[in-house]
DNA sequence: GTCTATAAATCGATAGAC
DNA sequence: GTCTATCGATTTATAGAC
């Protein structure tokens, strides 16, 4: 968007959110090292010192393009869900179909999150931490799943989380190729089985199982 | 390893896979467009012409790398299972192991793919022929797990193929970072469900189930 | 807040000697 | 098969005018 205009001046906010939209999509495409400031610069209709002005440098850039998506994320999410705690499977089902809706940011995660295995990728403490949290916060709900009796207890939390994290990682990688697989089906159908059978364990009581062998 | 002689001259073939171990390692650890052509010729000990001249470009270079990798998977997977066909668990087991033994490599292919999603990229064609095949060849063998009672016939092998290919991509991301998770451990926990249930579905005949609720 | 100009380094790739 | 030399383009970042 925004035909070039060479030199408008624009109110510090405004113009930082375009850089950060512009960043984040040529990040998605070609990855820290791929993207050349000028690039993003060029989408923005900015020069390339222009662009300096806001992040001092490229390094500050893609981590504040990074840290504002988290932060974009966690607001919709409390939005959502604004007073009930949701079950893990209602929290990544709506997740899930939020990605769904825009795969740039999907594959901005994707890739930074392979780069950053690199010790000297900028952003590689970031997804360090990021992981950590995100199966934290994850196992801390199964947690509370299974004493609701949405969850098999056989489940370790952390483990759970863990696989369920994969899962959608690599979901998501297969989602962005061609053909793309269906992402958010084949999760569900997954997370359902997980509801299913503790609520046939939890409901029918133990010493009599269900027709249904397992997934 | 070489301790760097200066225009020491080498057989063909063996420089060559001199520069694919090297060049390997580089894009692994700082991908496709955060890995020059230096990098990779001063790691083998030669100049960087004298890399071009094994590898006529850096494109060239990364697709020999892969399909180099390729080639030598699938020779070593032929030679484990020499007579027999595995079943898909004892399959995705070995490779997991063999896997778990050269973080290297698990990364460059989890660089790779993700990298190779920007339609401009080098490997972009490779990764997508790769990822069609691979679910195909596991969707075959769990129709045959599934004929011999292995693997519980209410799966639609290719969704489970794709969710157990997203399952270990996902799973190696997470053991290359720090703290890394039990990558295999994981894998053989998912996986041993997914017999388990089969093998009581089975063996009890249909129509009433075992304890076990699910995975 | 944005620009032009430019520094200083590095990139992939070629030419040609040995 | 390997080198030195080099071209031409591109990179991040800075200096300083407006």
């Amino acid at each position: 968007m925004a035909e070039r205009i060479e030199g408008l001046r624009l109110p510090r906010t405004q113009r930082r959110q375009q850089i950060l939209t512009a960043a984040a999509q040529a990040f998605a495409e070609t990855g820290f090292h791929g993207t050349s400031l000028a690039d993003v610069a060029t989408r923005v209709g900015v020069s390339q010192p222009g662009l300096l002005h806001h992040f001092p440098s490229k390094q500050a850039l893609i981590l504040a393009v990074l840290e504002e998506r988290d932060a974009e994320d966690a607001r919709y999410l409390d939005e959502v869900f604004q007073q009930a705690d949701p079950s893990v499977v209602d929290w990544l089902v709506v997740l899930c179909a939020k990605n769904a809706q825009r795969p740039e940011l999907v594959q901005l995660y994707t890739v930074a999150a392979a780069e950053s295995l690199d010790p000297a990728h900028p952003a590689h403490e970031f997804f360090q931490r990021r992981y950590q949290r995100i199966r934290q916060v994850l196992a801390a709900r199964i947690e509370l799943d299974q004493q609701k009796g949405l969850i098999d207890p056989v489940h370790v939390p952390e483990d759970l989380a863990s696989e369920l994290v994969a899962l959608m990682d690599g979901l998501q990688l297969q989602w962005l190729m061609r053909p793309p697989v269906d992402m958010c089906g084949l999760l569900r159908r997954r997370l359902a089985r997980l509801s299913a059978a503790a609520g046939v364990a939890a409901g029918v009581a133990a010493g009599h199982g269900g027709d249904r062998s397992d997934d």
